[in-house]
DNA sequence: AGATTATATGTCAATAGTGACATGTAAAAA
DNA sequence: TTTTTACATGTCACTATTGACATATAATCT
């Protein structure tokens, strides 16, 4: 999965890996997220499958910046495989879900602590979204976008997004309130 | 995290794995998934960590049924690991939502086809939650729930995750009308 | 009687993901 | 000037997860 992320953010502009670490960690991080050790061994993996190309940055010379450029073949990997819908629906893991499932083995008090924390913890991932800024997202290209992507068009996909994290910490939000409130 | 299910699970009653299978899939498997090979696996491991102890069902002598039991050091793991809380955010991992975040690159048919399986499955997620009886759950272990643990109490958070998950998916399909609409 | 589905348990190779260790430059702050 | 933070890239061992292959009995359906 990690692996078309990398290529769609790759279709927008050639990019470093940590260019494309700190866009993840900007954007889908929210829904996808990866270390910086697994985007550097998927990149030189995705290198190695021809789906991208790479070369060191010459414009500083100690500074080792490796760019990475989709190719044709990588292009149209992403495109297929955003062609191609999903017939399952994704799937969750939530490990606070599984300590509240079993959580009747626990006194009340430290479950009411544990959810006090996730409720500060959701409050203030809401806060951060309603403080992102979409614009922001396109300045981090180093280039500007190539050929075909119109960012205006791309950009009402990515408030989907972020519209869905927001309602999701509300949900989870309204639902620890009343979970505490029940105890 | 696994580990934590089955054990969760064997605090209930001793039981096979594939009992706890079953009971995932009608529980947890709707914020913790996982297939038989990896619980088989993991109970294996369990046991040679001494958390769990296993013996051959003898009541039947053809079929081969191994029933694991929660040891009192496994017992003290499940409390521990509940008694300490998480700091952080459950991570999410949806991979529809990083195909939307991607989907500028596609034709708004596409898209919306894919958006509209997605509000099917989404909708017979929402009706099997629906028709979940938290009663059938716990007739589900074969022998009586041992000890202190009170399944009316248990039931409570049971119940909790069951909302959430309605939630959930009211939430998903919400979000996928609108994004519909918008197209 | 034969076919299919549910019960039941396992292995294994491959892929994905985690988190620590390692290393160096550049910029900003104290 | 020293320290800290940001930039930048990598390896590696370990753990977790997937999904296919394998096998056998029991129960139900046609």
């Amino acid at each position: 999965m990690l692996k078309f992320i990398l290529l769609g953010f790759l279709n927008y502009a050639p990019m470093t890996g940590y260019q494309i670490k700190t866009l993840i960690e900007d954007s889908t991080a929210h829904f996808w997220h990866a270390y910086h050790s697994q985007i550097y061994t998927t990149l030189r993996a995705l290198e190695e499958q021809g789906l991208v190309s790479s070369e060191m940055d010459e414009s500083d010379e100690k500074l080792q910046r490796r760019v990475y450029t989709l190719t044709e073949v990588g292009r149209q990997a992403l495109l297929s495989w955003l062609n191609d819908a999903m017939m399952a629906p994704s799937t969750v893991k939530d490990e606070l879900l599984v300590r509240v499932f079993f959580s009747g083995q626990r006194s009340a008090q430290s479950v009411r602590e544990e959810l006090l924390i996730q409720r500060r913890l959701h409050q203030q991932q809401l806060e951060l979204y309603r403080a992102i800024n979409l614009r922001g997202w396109t300045s981090e290209f180093e280039t500007e976008p190539v050929g075909p992507v119109d960012l205006a068009h791309e950009s009402k996909f990515w408030a989907a997004t972020l519209k869905f994290g927001m309602r999701y910490e509300q949900l989870y939000l309204d639902w620890l309130d009343e979970l505490l409130a029940s105890l």
